[in-house]
DNA sequence: TTGAGCTCCAGACATGGTGTCTGTATCTTG
DNA sequence: CAAGATACAGACACCATGTCTGGAGCTCAA
């Protein structure tokens, strides 16, 4: 049976970080900050991420410019909900409470945290009334 | 570079749906649960897959029963907590806060849902103080 | 006790995802 | 146009994962 492939793998999620922070960049500009000490074969490596992540959706190309610009083109947020559903899916048949319950439990969660979660939870009840 | 092993496998998991279920089952019982129609051959199947799960700490086996009675030995809500953790390091350096951000934003939350939610915040309240 | 029919187990294997690299075409600029 | 950089297609190596084969070990009825 096929292995289900990742929605974004590991080598993609760390070009999309750096482009989450860059805004924009060019291939060689990513691999410089990837593989500081690299060969300049990375650049093929990097390139072909890139591709990928285009293909995915998760990356734009500027191809006016010269070199080409890079840019995210998915919001960190997007993949972590996409990631939640995956994790549910697999999990809790699709059920997302399980997962507040286990995050909410998990230590880690400050004084901070809970009253922001409640004035999310208050907005909510406002909008469904 | 290596990828990065999954924690518990889809096949796996599968495996371990049924013991969450059974409670505890022998290998001839999990081969006809999870592959009705499937040939002898899928018996070893399922064994390297126990196999494996025992060697991740996921299965416990009974060598004194004849044939081996197997049972899982980490809960459901373990892995949930697990894979999120990996979520969280891999997409948002270890905080816990987006996770919890993105589900309570995600559409599919009842009133019950946000009831439930708002007393495991109280109880944390009440021990932290 | 012995043979039949299970079960267990070690190891091999096929597939395909993932990261990397090579070689060549294409573009820009002096 | 020449030189240097970039883009792109294709190939490759490695290994995680699911599957299977063959033989050893166990149980039990005749």
């Amino acid at each position: 049976m096929a292995r289900t492939p990742q929605d974004v793998t590991d080598a993609e999620l760390s070009v999309l970080q750096v482009l989450w922070e860059s805004q924009t960049a060019t291939v060689r500009e990513l691999t410089e900050r990837l593989y500081p000490e690299g060969t300049t074969a990375l650049n093929a490596t990097v390139q072909k991420l890139l591709e990928r992540l285009e293909a995915k959706k998760c990356v734009k190309r500027n191809r006016k410019t010269w070199p080409h610009q890079f840019s995210a083109s998915v919001a960190r947020e997007v993949l972590i909900a996409r990631q939640l559903q995956t994790t549910a899916d697999k999990l809790c048949q699709g059920e997302i409470h399980p997962l507040l319950t286990s995050l909410v439990k998990a230590r880690g969660l400050t004084l901070e945290d809970r009253k922001s979660l409640r004035g999310l939870l208050d907005e909510l009840d406002q909008k469904k009334k």
